[in-house]
RNA sequence: UGGGGAAUAGUGUAACGGCAGCACUAAUGACUCUGACUCAUUCAGUCUAGGUUCGAAUCCUAGUUCCCCAGCCA
């Protein structure tokens, strides 16, 4: 933390600020005025009971970044208090993700559950000093009891118990006497309130159930309000960060930290979370996509999952980017895919290494290049970055090139092959296309081109310039792969916006995933890692896949390069 | 019909009573051994109506629209 002026006379603006979004500025001015003794703490509290995803991410580099910038900590909170809904799968599978990202809790990783017997002595306290009452009301009366959003509540019969009552009870539903749903703990706070969180909320419920962790020690579990602020406040949470639809618990959330004695008492901020064209985000709907078995389980590349992400070429780094890109507000936004996709390609371009592949191969013959010649030419593995040095990409009579980049009737715009033209074979030679082998239906088999032996290496000593290079690959060296090529999931912006009777399944592009067997690369892109992230020259970013092996390589399609022929083409 | 929030180019986000700016998208051009990258240019905005003020996106009043809340989920 920077001195920060002080508000000393009438001037509270301080003229060299930095623009900060609404939460930092809240970080940053109570850092000045000293309300935490300067400290920051920040924490990420997932439930672990499905996959993360971008908008957890948007949450995590939130979190995770304030507590850097500011000189504080930021811990990971698995915040488990239903068990029957929680797995431990979960768990491994969110701090690989958050860990994955870049967010470093260090030696800060809590469980909710660790707390539960201050939580139950808290509880306790609360109950002494009459603020806690054990119902015998079952679900549907409490929800009967409860009112409406319009009409005020009415009080529990059971509502005015004595302490020492309770007291025996809340004890009792903790030593396992009573059934599922025969009782609740519930906070006394105003049945009548406009908020409907305040009407006596539930703090304990009775489940007799696994968790995951502490397994069947407790069969009374606490509630998201009554746990979240004491996990906060136990952990000494600073700033407790968390989307927008908690913004009525708030007055909750303080509540119960102010009827504690003693207590640390974060501030609960909330902002909007992340909405994105072309996906959808909820968890339910997600679940949905795996369990119908629309995609292939939750890494799914089309996912908007971290680990679908993570397997479809994006490196933390493009979503870190991206999720400081989108900035935090309060405003419910959808920000569209497309900024996602520059903060990806933006980041891939920086670092990923160049490579040859086709993807829909026609050969070409080089008819005036002698018979059964192999040569390795020098190419640029990154020319974004001189360290990635070079390699040796073998050439010969007879390559491979993409069908698209060669067009009998071309018009004056194509800059690629076509008869009587000259290119560059990229790396290699300048060839003139000459002639165009057919079968009877007309279908180009062969292309026959000559080339210019002084051009080796791609420049002419004559000084003379062609105006297209094209990606090759050797007919005689290379390495056949099949490629997943993905778009998005969703045919429409909005998927969820739907007429009567349809569901979000219906906007399903049903083309999102393409397979292409009998793809042709250079032999270099044989014996990448998994999870090897690359760029094929002129096609887009690539990363080897989990199911890539030795023998029969996989690539994905990270993402496209941006492509202005082929959108001159579409106007056409 | 209750309460809590939010509205700035197509999208996202700044501007803290003093020149409405940035990024993405789109379009055009330059450059180019990737029709990529990069660079340049252009299109495009304060929800509405009043008021306060020398001056309002910002303050006030009224309205409009959108989001959240009636789990023993988080």
């Amino acid at each position: 933390m920077s001195e920060t002026t002080n508000n000393t006379g009438n001037d509270s603006v301080n003229p060299n600020r930095e623009s900060l979004d609404f939460v930092r500025q809240i970080v940053a001015d109570d850092c000045a005025s000293g309300k935490w003794k300067g400290r920051v703490a920040t924490r990420f509290p997932p439930e672990p009971n499905g996959y993360l995803h971008i908008g957890h991410a948007k949450s995590i580099v939130l979190n995770s970044s304030i507590a850097q910038e500011f000189g504080g900590t930021f811990n990971l909170r698995f915040d488990d208090t239903n068990p029957v809904k929680e797995e431990d799968e979960y768990v491994q599978s969110i701090m690989g993700d958050v860990k994955w990202l870049g967010a470093d809790w260090q030696d800060r990783l809590f469980f909710g559950s660790e707390y539960f017997q201050q939580m139950y002595d808290w509880a306790v306290e609360l109950i002494k000093k009459g603020k806690a009452y054990v119902d015998d009301l079952n679900a549907e009366q409490i929800r009967e009891y409860r009112g409406t959003l319009t009409s005020p509540g009415k009080p529990s019969p059971y509502r005015d118990r004595t302490a020492e009552e309770n007291l025996d009870l809340f004890e009792r539903m903790k030593n396992g006497e009573f059934a599922n749903g025969e009782k609740v703990l519930r906070a006394k706070i105003d049945v009548e309130s406009n908020n409907l969180n305040m009407r006596d909320p539930v703090m304990y419920r009775i489940l007799h159930a696994e968790h995951h962790r502490t397994g069947d020690k407790w069969c009374i579990y606490p509630m998201y309000d009554w746990a979240h602020g004491l996990e906060d406040s136990l952990e000494g949470i600073t700033h407790s960060i968390c989307t927008l639809e908690f913004e009525n618990h708030r007055p909750l959330y303080d509540w119960f930290l102010d009827n504690l004695d003693g207590v640390h008492h974060p501030q609960q901020i909330e902002f909007a979370r992340l909405n994105l064209t072309y996906t959808v985000m909820s968890k339910r709907k997600l679940l949905q996509l795996v369990t119908e078995k629309h995609v292939n389980g939750w890494d799914d590349p089309r996912m908007p999952t971290i680990s679908g992400m993570r397997r479809r070429g994006y490196s933390p780094e493009c979503i870190r980017s991206f999720c400081k890109t989108v900035g935090v507000a309060k405003f419910n936004s959808t920000v569209d895919v497309a900024l996602l996709e520059h903060c990806v390609r933006a980041e891939l371009n920086k670092t990923s290494s160049r490579y040859m592949a086709v993807l829909d191969p026609v050969k070409v013959v080089i008819t005036n290049y002698p018979e059964g010649q192999v040569e390795y030419l020098d190419a640029v593995n990154n020319p974004e970055d001189p360290a990635a040095g070079t390699r040796q990409v073998p050439f010969g009579r007879e390559i491979y090139i993409e069908r698209n980049d060669f067009m009998e009737d071309a018009p004056k715009k194509f800059f690629r092959l076509s008869p009587g033209r000259e290119v560059r074979l990229r790396y290699a030679y300048f060839v003139t296309c000459q002639d165009v082998v057919k079968d009877d239906a007309g279908n180009i088999l062969e292309i026959h081109c000559t080339y210019d032996p002084a051009t080796r290496g791609g420049d002419s000593p004559d000084g003379r310039k062609v105006k297209g290079t094209i990606h090759w690959v050797s007919v005689a060296e290379n390495v056949k792969a099949q490629v997943r090529s993905y778009s998005h999931l969703f045919a429409v912006p909005d998927p969820e916006n739907v007429e009567d009777g349809k569901t979000f399944l219906d906007n399903i592009d049903k083309d999102s995933l393409k397979v292409i067997d009998g793809v042709y690369l250079e032999p270099a892109l044989g014996k990448l890692e998994v999870g090897t992230r690359v760029q094929f020259e002129r096609l887009g970013y690539y990363c080897v896949d989990l199911d890539s092996t030795p023998e029969k390589p996989v690539y994905n399609l990270t993402i496209n390069l941006r492509d202005t022929w082929a959108k001159a083409q579409k106007k056409m």
